[in-house]
RNA sequence: GGCGACGUAGCCAAGUGGUAAGGCAAUGGUUUGCAAAACCAUCAUGCAUCGGUUCAAAUCCGAUCGUCGCCUCCA
């Protein structure tokens, strides 16, 4: 049985989706005004995982994550650009959606985009209206906060909490502090749709609530997003949302924790943000290690810890990975020519079992709220067992159920079951071209010409590596 | 001020009552022409500190210290 975290709860508890079978997942996508940075990594990775392991699971997942491409940020860039809203939202979502596929994170079942939602926003907005929810002031349509009983359920916080009243804009037109904008009126030259209440844009709490209604008929099964969206965001949701339709909106609320990142200068560990001048941008990284490296170092920790980040984390990524693609290699080398195909009908010894046994300790770790460090142990052990059966000369059966094995792990977690080769593809010929030639130098025992060409190569982060008769090399 | 999280080896990080996973780094050995990779071995009598509960605590309770997050756009 799947244990998940609820945030509301505050405890785990058994994940039974209203649809015995399927689980309902929305995921709050980002606001698309600029590249993404780091912080937009580890939501995406981490619940890209949960869905993946739900499929594992044998349940049927559908994923819906969304694009904010109308919100004042995008305005503000647009205008500093000279460009349209549209244009910009459509340059930044592509972006979004490449450094995504870098990672490894699935495309969703459906992205849908608030304006392309608009109006069932506003049909939101008018039930909410009759209901006698929702007020108009000169600057839009709020929601009144003080006829929604179970306001801050989600997040603890109460509505007469006098705290918040230093903390939250002053509007005087606003019957409570705490309320929060379902229209905003347009002003001279910003972007605007019609509605019943005047021309105008959506705020930014309505879109989720409107698409999960069109989706999922108001009920997920899961919601997830950054910790910061719990309040208001997340709160906002729920009022909109079960104020609308007076049933749950959520069964399981789940927060992926921060990323933090060290200053450079000292140790002081700051926020990263991108108010705070700071951020780390994912091309970036990128530079520093592959996406694959990325995507190991995050799933490292538990989804809910902090995440302290600095970039030669992802380099020992990068080696903790190495450690996994060399055991396939070595396996895919000892299986030979026949290959996996040929291997597995073969007669199978005790390894077997241990494979069996790994698989459901995975999934163990995995049903245990998602500990992917845990997993990663897990699929680790196999490696270094692997590892000893093939130079053990274990039956061939073994190895290959075992490389099936750590192939099925890595695509719960979604890393390439493959090494990431970087090099051009154009190199290839030429380094088998110099591999030829130190092969001869080494049977010639010219071990000063082998060197100088090993050597070389490696200064230009390609490895050789020299097994029993043979020499095969990597990118590095 | 309100709410919350966290403090486990050189670094990263699981473990929430039964005697400290895993990765990176490091050291010795086997192997190698030398390397690399792999394998074997070593690497926290101790889990911020101090008390308490218990047959038993990293795990529960209390206090102290320290770090961080949210409360305002933020993943």
């Amino acid at each position: 049985m799947i244990q998940v975290y609820n945030t509301e709860a505050r405890k785990k508890a058994p994940l039974e989706p209203v649809v015995p079978g399927h689980v309902n997942m929305y995921v709050c996508g980002p606001t698309v005004y600029d590249s993404c940075h780091i912080g937009h990594a580890r939501p995406a990775v981490v619940f890209d995982t949960i869905r993946r392991h739900l499929e594992y699971s044998g349940l049927s997942v559908t994923f819906i994550s969304n694009i904010t491409d109308i919100d004042d940020k995008i305005i503000n860039r647009a205008n500093e650009l000279g460009i349209t809203c549209k244009a910009l939202a459509g340059r930044y979502q592509d972006e979004y959606e490449s450094d995504m596929a870098r990672l490894g994170v699935r495309s969703p079942t459906i992205r849908p985009k608030a304006t392309e939602h608009i109006g069932e926003m506003i049909d939101l907005i008018k039930g909410l209206e009759e209901k006698g929810i929702a007020y108009v002031t000169p600057r839009g349509v709020w929601f009144d906060v003080s006829k929604f009983a179970d306001y801050g359920k989600l997040s603890g916080r109460k509505t007469d909490d006098e705290n918040t009243e230093h903390r939250v804009e002053q509007d005087q037109e606003k019957k409570n502090p705490q309320d929060f904008a379902l229209w905003k009126f347009s002003k001279p030259g910003e972007p605007e749709w019609d509605s019943p209440w005047g021309k105008g844009r959506p705020g930014w709490h309505i879109e989720c609530s409107a698409m999960s209604g069109k989706y999922c008929d108001f009920q997920l099964d899961i919601h997830g997003g950054g910790a910061d969206l719990s309040f208001p965001h997340h709160e906002n949701e729920i009022a909109q949302s079960e104020a609308y339709t007076g049933k749950q909106f959520v069964k399981y609320w789940m927060h992926n924790g921060f990323i933090t990142v060290g200053k450079d200068d000292d140790d002081e560990e700051i926020k990263m943000g991108k108010s705070k001048g700071n951020a780390f941008w994912l091309h970036d990284a990128f530079e520093v290690a592959s996406p694959a490296a990325l995507r190991m170092w995050i799933l490292g920790t538990h989804y809910r810890g902090p995440l302290l980040y600095k970039p030669e984390f992802l380099k020992t990524g990068e080696n903790s990975l190495d450690r996994i693609y060399n055991c396939l290699e070595a396996i895919t080398r000892y299986l030979g020519e026949g290959g996996i195909k040929e291997a597995v009908g073969g007669e199978t010894g005790a390894f077997s079992e241990e494979c069996e046994n790994a698989d459901k300790a995975f999934r163990e770790a995995m049903d245990d709220d998602f500990n992917t460090p845990q997993a990663l142990a897990v699929v680790y052990e196999l490696v270094g067992k692997a590892n000893s059966a093939v130079t053990s000369g274990a039956s061939k059966a073994d190895c290959a159920k075992a490389l099936l094995t750590i192939h099925a792990h890595l695509g719960v977690l979604g890393l390439p079951v493959e090494r990431p080769k970087d090099g051009g593809a154009g190199a290839d010929q030429f380094i088998k071209l110099l591999i030829e030639i130190r092969t001869e130098a080494r049977k010639n025992k010219d071990f000063a010409l082998s060197d100088k060409i090993r050597d070389d190569l490696a200064a230009m982060g390609v490895v050789l590596n020299d097994r029993s008769g043979e020499t095969t090399w990597t990118a590095k």
